[in-house]
DNA sequence: ACACACCCTCAAGCCCACTTGAAGGTCAAG
DNA sequence: CTTGACCTTCAAGTGGGCTTGAGGGTGTGT
């Protein structure tokens, strides 16, 4: 009988089989057709899918924005657009934390060079070094881009 | 009496209450001092340790690599050769962390140079682009880089 | 005196992406 | 016919970093 077994599959995906026996259960791979015997039977699409998914992984999407791509790459039809605008935002983001990072190795990196040379270091220097640096930085939450976190209430003064 | 409420620490952080009680929980945060009714009294120290957990966070330490961090710091009078050298590491780190994201973001924008280049750019093609990608893209894992899901069973041939 | 916005603790829940375990069925080789 | 490597399902656990809820105390303005 044709079609490989999950075991199959996972070895040439490099992923795991209660992964995408997981995946299939949140609805982001199509369930397999079964054998008389209830094993699922896959083709080579399947593994291209998976590794499909990987490598959106990889890119930084999560589940659920791939579940979205695909469901819009099933749908044939439907243009692109919101997929392109998708990996530019997730761009964006990697570029900022790119950014972020690079100053941040800047600073610490001179703080260090300022303790090599320092006879007597304080440690207690090492918080407001970092605490204290420039401009607040915006937290670079990679798997949940939409920052939902603004609180600002107003406080009753005591 | 003297001290902020945690409530204007949470205000003046940018965090919540919850989240700085719990940041004390773990450790994070050293236990402030209570009022005779039990309230937790803050100085302005603790918004500079605050900012600076979130600055470290966002920068890509998880909070028990910046439990370390304070630790040591804490420490205070001890040999400041061990933060030196923490300090060392930690620009290590963030040095690699920048060259993966680096190569990241590459990978991301050729994947989307190809695909802005694409006259009918369909979702199906745009699947194939990127599973279709030449090299095995590395996985980025902003949380854990440790890559630790080698699975390469030798399977029975059935 | 009362409302109301704070504070406290402890426990449980949530999210994501899986992993692990238990209990059992299938299939090919020896 | 047994062994053992595979397959099945469903349930529960993991980990990091919180959030939410219940149940109850505090402090201030009117």
């Amino acid at each position: 009988m044709a079609g490989l077994l999950i075991g199959d599959v996972a070895e040439r995906s490099g992923l795991t089989a209660p992964t995408i026996r997981y995946y299939e259960s949140i609805g982001l791979l199509a369930a397999a057709p079964r054998s008389s015997t209830g094993y699922r039977r896959y083709g080579d699409a399947t593994i291209a899918e998976l590794q499909f998914i990987k490598k959106a992984q990889a890119l930084g999407f999560s589940l659920e924005e791939i579940r979205e791509i695909l469901k819009l790459s099933r749908a044939g039809t439907t243009p692109c657009s919101r997929v392109l605008d998708l990996a530019h935002r997730h761009l964006d983001a990697v570029e900022e934390r790119i950014r972020q990072l690079s100053r941040f190795r800047d600073t610490l990196a001179a703080e260090i060079r300022k303790w090599d040379g320092d006879r007597e270091p304080t440690c207690r220097g090492l918080c407001q070094i970092i605490a204290g640096t420039d401009e607040p930085l915006e937290v670079f939450r990679p798997r949940e881009l939409g920052a939902k976190n603004e609180r600002r209430s107003h406080r009753k003064a005591r």
